[in-house]
DNA sequence: GTTGATCCTGACCATATGGTCAGGAATTCC
DNA sequence: GGAATTCCTGACCATATGGTCAGGATCAAC
């Protein structure tokens, strides 16, 4: 109670975009953007409705902004892929970040495959661009790994896809894992079980020993 | 030409609620439930608003029979588990119809998609019985094919999302696919080349030869 | 060619939703 | 303490949407 009152109007701003962009994120991971209302968005931040309007000018802007914020989740586990120093370490360790990512930013992941599903209409140049050249890059990577023998030839291309799917299919379809689970989300133990399946089955499907 | 007009009025009821059908499918995959209108649909199918109402008491209703399509058809590609010999023809056959299915069917996969990430409203009776059950029974059977020395001592239940992950995210995200594909849908040989890669990672990153 | 059944639809309605705005409350700064 | 700025919000509006309905068209059967 001594750092939330001296703070009061300095970045009131910030924190109430971010309470926005929160509930935002949540709603339109679970109703869709045609789905998602402006006002179960308020009622999930706990602000007014026309609060909602005075930080961001229209629903299509607020998902604009939560669409952009989920770039930059995705965009710094890519990273991953970078500094690493072969397919068991770059390979292993991508998996493990967007496992990670499907475990503590479900809704981001959902919107995510939404706003894809519904033929991108918000960031089909980011994916014209930056994805594709990120893509481009992994690509060549991958292929020198091939070429140094230390992975099998498959395709680099659908290699990617598949990490992509399956991890975050359990972001995406984490309703049916917990339906199929009891209705229980997956506990620590559970998710460790996971994550270890997919890093073992692709690595070894791709004739990497996990290192 | 011949055989059009002699069936007016006999199945007319059949074959509109086709069309509707055919169109609610594409605009709710594209739409999402709440972004799809009963006046698009309408427009797609070339039949006024009205008409919808006709066949189809409710929005709801007629999502309701979208929805149980796409069952049907996940069901049918179920069963070519059922009578396989062992994991590479069970598995592998599995994988190819199911990517058959993301390629044939890329609409109804969306929807469903979107239906489970929107908590399945519709299906979750169906999640909890049937799917339940089904998975339960192929887990068991692999279970039976690890203790026989067949392939990998891998969790079962994970093996099963990864296939559903990987084999679905063709059509979920296939406007992300086409965008870094130049625009272009996969052609026939791009098509060859992503199932030949899902089936061979998989398998060998489970312990089976491909047979 | 009349009857009964099914099919069709333009016009209409009630409601929900995105968005606006005028006026007021806090807060900072001098 | 008052001026300037930012923040807040109830009440309101225009529009879009799901759904209704009365009346008409079409067709099979006889």
């Amino acid at each position: 109670m001594a750092d939330t009152a001296p703070n009061r109007k300095k970045n009131i701003r910030a924190e109430n975009e971010a309470l926005i962009l929160q509930a935002a994120e949540k709603v339109f991971a679970e109703a869709g953007y045609g789905g998602a209302t402006m006002q179960l968005i308020a009622d999930v931040a706990g602000l007014p409705k026309a609060n909602l309007h005075y930080y961001f000018p229209t629903k299509d802007a607020l998902y604009r902004r939560v669409v952009e914020t989920i770039f930059q989740v995705w965009l710094d586990a890519a990273n991953v892929f970078e500094n690493s120093d072969g397919p068991a370490e770059g390979i292993g360790a991508y998996i493990d970040a967007k496992m990670e990512i499907s475990r503590r930013h479900p809704a981001g992941s959902k919107v995510w495959a939404s706003e894809v599903m519904h033929r991108a209409p918000v960031i089909q140049e980011w994916l014209e661009s930056t994805l594709n050249v990120w893509t481009d890059g992994r690509i060549a990577l991958i292929e020198s790994w091939i070429a140094e023998g230390r992975m099998d030839p498959v395709d680099p291309r659908h290699l990617l896809y598949m990490i992509w799917a399956t991890t975050q299919h359990y972001a995406d379809f984490g309703h049916q894992i917990e339906t199929l689970n009891n209705g229980a989300p997956l506990d620590d133990a559970q998710w460790e079980v996971a994550k270890t399946n997919v890093r073992r089955i692709i690595l070894k499907g791709i004739g990497v020993s996990p290192g």
